[in-house]
DNA sequence: TTCATTACTGAACACCTTGTTCGGAAATAG
DNA sequence: CTATTTCCGAACAAGGTGTTCAGTAATGAA
């Protein structure tokens, strides 16, 4: 059996659950929706909630896993291949515009402290993979790997956090644009400089 | 005359609560202390706390704002100038050397998001001054000036939790030249673009 | 010293949020 | 038809926030 009514039910329960927290956020800030606020929306008793998840972290994470991993797929299966850059980040700053509301939750203004962390982490680590491709053999960088991944991740959450807060004043392939002029020179002379 | 024994008073009790929440964040993480902690930690009324200060937050702010402004000293005016640099972050690195335990309550691990903000805000600000400066009159950047104020200051914070949260393993000097490497290039390149 | 003023105290309070418990209702399974 | 599973929601304890107020202590001014 694939999936019985039961756990449809309790699958519709928690899909009401995550909705309804995700439509919240995109009208007020993630810290101050009350789980009282989620309930009301979700039409679901308070008992459930607990017997469901342990907090509204939880809710939020297992909500946002789906976003995170759509997000993740776009990184690393990017339309086209170019080996001059780490990351093609044009199609990720597409996936953020076509789902403005709930990225700007999660990135601009005061953001999800919790989620930006996961993101950064995320992003740092595939980051520092692909660098390790790019060193052959027993080349050196100076600058540590495991910075180089952070510092990656940290400048693309950070032309994120600004084209939201602006209003998205560039497109997505504008932005990815700068982010490669900002980014690779510093990359490149990190990495080539002790050899 | 300078300051009455009543003002003199005010300020005692100001500075006893200050104390005690910066004490107290070098223990445990800003989100999880309580009002009641720093009364109890200060040997302050309850009262009397509200009477100075509308919430944690603001007692927060106002002790961080000494931090904030020696650190802003600290760069805009370091010890040698070199003009190739837009920043001396040596300094702040040795400064948030001296004070370890409560940069890294404020920068390292959870951090504190609202004073992280903040110095990027001023940080960021400071950067857009500098380079400004560097741009010859109607020389015109490919990246606006204001967002490359926000990306530097970014990667410099970015730089601070990362060696915060591994233990400091090198030098403030390193971290500059780190620093510099990182994102020196990437400024260049973003700046002379268009002219 | 005396008296008014100003600052501090701390208990009591109303209010809100969290997370748990439990008896009963509703849906599903067999 | 009856077990089983899930959901409901009221009630509860615990703990935090910010206010109020009568009383105490320190300061200022005569």
């Amino acid at each position: 059996m694939d999936q019985s009514k039961t756990d449809r039910r309790v699958t519709r329960t928690k899909t009401l659950l995550r909705s309804a927290l995700m439509s919240l956020m995109t009208e007020q800030s993630y810290d101050t929706i009350t789980v009282q606020d989620i309930l009301d929306r979700a039409d679901v008793g308070r008992s459930t909630f607990y017997s469901h998840y342990r907090d509204k972290d939880e809710l939020l994470i297992s909500g946002m896993d789906d976003i995170l991993h759509s997000l993740i797929h776009t990184l690393e299966h990017p339309g086209h291949c170019d080996h001059q850059k780490i990351l093609s980040t044009e199609p990720l700053f597409q996936h953020a515009q076509d789902q403005f509301p709930l990225h700007k939750a999660i990135m601009g203004g005061q953001g999800i402290n919790l989620m930006v962390r996961k993101i950064q982490r995320h992003l740092g680590q595939h980051v520092e993979d692909e660098l390790k491709k790019w060193l052959h053999g027993d080349q050196k960088s100076e600058v540590p790997i495991s910075l180089l991944g952070h510092h990656v991740a940290s400048v693309l959450l950070t032309l994120l956090r600004w084209w939201f807060d602006n209003n998205k004043p560039y497109t997505p392939a504008k932005m990815d644009a700068m982010f490669q002029k900002l980014v690779m020179p510093g990359i490149i002379e990190a990495m080539s400089s002790k050899n």
